[in-house]
DNA sequence: TTGATATCATTTGCATACGAATGAATTGGC
DNA sequence: GCCAATTCATTCGTATGCAAATGATATCAA
């Protein structure tokens, strides 16, 4: 009986190891779900200006005049997504490029006025949807989870 | 001095709220950073096929043959860009389409033999990945940070 | 049965996102 | 000063991701 019994146990516990997948538990699927919320969660607040565009307009109000490459790694996008994201707003009006005095290779990006006042006045509103976004946990849980977050980015 | 005390208080107060946007601290942004971080980790496990093509497979073998919208549902993709990941998967002989016997409008999605092998060659890949993406947190830091992420998604 | 409504799929257009290849300019070592 | 390696930017190709418009088929109600 002692046989059968420890025999039945590592037939459970193989069983156990050997779980079914569940892509729904995946933390790269929940990843993903949770970016997609949020995204939409900030076209609801912001409509005229993507996430990234946000970004990269807001750094550049942060640290001013950089090159676009520079730019580009402060806001975690590669030179070739970057290059997209500053042709729109510079068709749209928001920066200013420029070629750096010294290193012609540069291309620099700087904020025009109504790119300043455009990001000043959304700030407030990317707070809100921040908000939004973290609604479904409390404070404390907020907390714990930003500091875990961003262990993993 | 109480007066002056507690404006000096009434001062920080205002300058603690209306301190500067930090983009590193919000959500949508790290966000963004630990998915990109993610799909990095899961291209190196996984070469030759994309997080999505493995989702949706993965979903396919779990559920068996559905209807391409029905797929898309379950893997949190829109009738338009699950389309383009069946697409792609039918061109490398992954999956099978036929229309619905009673339904003609419902285009029904069915893994091939070669599908079946291939998305349980690569689940065992897929489990590193996830596990390599969770490396920076302990097992109890994982278990609580799934939790939160969850209430976001 | 027919006409309005709903569902499934497709297509188009736009916006990230990244690898890889290329070209232009700079820097380092000698 | 010169060549090699590096850096900055651009371009191309491929793959999500979503909104909106369209077409085909089903369903439901009068």
């Amino acid at each position: 009986m002692t046989g059968e019994s420890s025999l039945l146990k590592i037939v459970e516990a193989d069983a156990a190891t050997d779980e079914a997948y569940h892509l729904q538990e995946q933390v790269g699927f929940i990843l993903r779900k949770a970016h997609q919320r949020h995204v939409s969660i900030f076209a609801a607040h912001i409509a005229d200006l993507t996430p990234p565009q946000f970004a990269a307009l807001a750094k550049l109000h942060d640290v001013g005049e950089t090159s676009q490459n520079q730019l580009g790694t402060l806001v975690a996008m590669d030179a070739a997504t970057i290059k997209g994201v500053i042709d729109r707003l510079k068709a749209r009006g928001l920066v200013d490029l420029s070629r750096h005095d010294a290193d012609k290779r540069r291309l620099m990006v700087s904020l025009t006025a109504e790119g300043r006042s455009t990001i000043e006045r959304l700030i407030p509103l990317a707070q809100q949807a921040t908000q939004e976004t973290l609604a479904p946990l409390t404070d404390k849980e907020i907390a714990i989870f930003l500091k875990l977050l961003a262990k993993l980015a």
